[in-house]
DNA sequence: TTGAAAGCGCTACCAA
DNA sequence: TTGGTAGCGCTTTCAA
């Protein structure tokens, strides 16, 4: 069997307290019998206290939980998701904790019990739309968390880092109707739950159940309203998933009529590029006139030309374990809304008349 | 204070083995008896068996550890890194079992209380040059593991998921050489510790002290050896990093001399693109001229028309948590060497006179 | 400066 | 089907 603190207390001929104080409490004993117990272990084998045992006694773990609210291995692939995954990590490793990746089952029933399986002091909790389960087990485990965006459920005592995303999509907006886009098409991942990819039928932009796409929504429709487009003249594109082959899909059914949008403004930059690969693909006319626009600023809009909303996605990862690691003195500091800048490039143009 | 599982158990009036039973072994009770049980758990805010708890009791945490050896930040924003976790969430995901990313510190002597402290069941380490004292951590623990590369120290019962280094390098050195380049500059990441950026002198490839590196130079140098170019013909670039700048940077510096080489062959993708960055400020008459290879094929390579060896990124996590979670029962099958295929793209070309 | 005692919260054995 | 008992390996008072 592998040697215990005890069997090295035993081997020094001391009590278990002081070879727990070699490692723990160095100034608890002198320097000289701290080497011998420390050179004990040494020959025995024995690779210091056990992080376990030592995590029940102190009631800490010394790891946070990093919750992607779909599959774990999809957050990989979404280079948003990465760098914030990047921020998150560079905050943990300042403050010497670990990070742990729970991937979440996608039957709502076995959440809970994911949850409850965490050796975790805390979360923090990466939206995507479907963390309300989530969430509930996390407050009913009664440990901290921190989210990517406000919730419309959440407390004074609830800590997020996000953005304004109603004024952010705006922003964008305003660009497009700027240049004489009237007739346009919203591009959201998952609008509706369960909604088919393609043209979609939303009382309001209120209606979808995600906060953050709403939100958006809410933003884009604003900014068309004030050049007098309203509501029911827009067309909202359903994409079913946050991917650029979903992306493509729902432009593509909405590039049949006859009377197809001048400009397409996404939810993220990865549906854009789908947006802008559907074009491609529908022939030069379209792509050289319809404008389109994304959201995030991830590396490859950059290279794409794609005109877009740069939020600091390191930042936001950086923020939110921060604030999970070092809760602010005032509840009201832990409610963080970040800049973002409109990036106008080259896939946003005057409306042509055809 | 939180309700803890003998507090379900008074409040029912059964035992705390009755209790357990019900969460973790629920046919050893009725459903009646473990129905009331866990509504009166619900009522009291009993969020289930602690974690801790039931790891340190049962000897098993339900977690592996993936060790960067490098800052974990860095991690993530390598493609090829991103690419093996994806592989290794993948593996974890169907298994149930979480991932505790260990963010490795620079400081030598913290590499071991880091590894200490981790509460897992084993390691993947991805191995970027540095891993030795990691390695010798982790055996002193007694914990599993499996590395992305043989060790030069490796027993029968090490696992690993490798490629063969020295070929793949070979079979894009083999089509360089073919195309006629006989003046070639091999640039690798930290060739020799300590190393300043740009050229080197190397005696020999296997003098490279990091397996991966040594590896690869080897099959450069075999194939050129092939074809008349002897080592001392050949230079040397190393780059101070993992990075498109280092790798420009290492290049620039040489191109000053009145020889530049006709060929780059880097020993990863991302330093070709800072190779052909370098080129692309050189002017374009080099741009045009010099052959540049990468390695891994990562996702830039094919926009950059980059001609690279493929390996399986996603493949390699995916075995390395599989032989790490369920270790085969010939130990002869934890020794993998996955495939690769030379990628030919436009980045390479027939030697041009000059 | 050192040691004895008392758990942290849980599970697994075995007996009833 | 249920409960009693005995720890898992450690830290932390507190008293010596």
């Amino acid at each position: 069997m592998k040697p215990t603190l005890q069997d090295v207390a035993d081997a020094v001929g001391v009590s278990r307290s002081t070879v727990s104080n070699a490692y723990s409490r160095p100034d608890q004993l002198s320097a000289a019998l701290r080497t011998k117990i420390l050179d004990a272990a040494r020959r025995l084998g024995y690779p210091g206290p056990n992080p376990t045992a030592r995590s029940l006694r102190r009631g800490v773990v010394g790891a946070i939980g990093v919750l992607f609210t779909s599959q774990l291995s999809y957050a990989f692939t979404d280079p948003f998701a990465v760098r914030f995954l990047t921020g998150v990590s560079e905050a943990a490793e300042r403050h010497g904790t670990n990070l742990l990746l729970v991937p979440l089952p996608a039957e709502r029933a076995r959440v809970r019990a994911v949850i409850d399986n965490a050796a975790v002091d805390g979360f923090c909790v990466y939206c995507v739309g479907d963390e309300d389960w989530a969430l509930a087990a996390i407050r009913d485990r009664g440990l901290p968390y921190v989210t990517t965006a406000p919730r419309p459920d959440a407390g004074p005592a609830d800590r997020y880092v996000g953005i304004d995303e109603r004024a952010a999509a705006r922003s964008v907006a305003d660009h497009v109707a700027a240049l004489g886009h009237r007739r346009v098409a919203l591009l959201g991942d998952t609008v509706l739950p369960d909604a088919p990819g393609g043209p979609l039928r939303l009382a309001a932009p209120a209606d979808a159940p995600h906060p953050t796409t709403s939100g958006r929504l809410t933003g884009f429709a604003e900014a068309f309203a004030a050049v007098g487009v309203g509501w029911s003249a827009i067309t909202v594109l359903n994409a079913t998933g946050n991917s650029r082959a979903a992306g493509a899909a729902a432009v593509t059914a909405a590039l049949t009529g006859d009377q197809p949008p001048t400009a397409v403004l996404a939810c993220s930059d990865v549906l854009a590029l789908g947006a802008l690969d559907a074009l491609a693909e529908a022939g030069p006319r379209l792509a050289h006139s319809v404008s389109v626009t994304g959201f995030d600023d991830i590396a490859e809009a950059a290279t794409a030309g794609l005109t877009t909303v740069r939020q600091p996605a390191e930042e936001k990862g950086r923020l939110a374990a921060a604030l999970l690691l070092e809760p602010p003195a005032d509840p009201a500091d832990g409610h963080v809304l970040l800049p973002t800048d409109l990036v106008v490039r080259t896939s946003t143009g005057p409306v042509t008349r055809s």
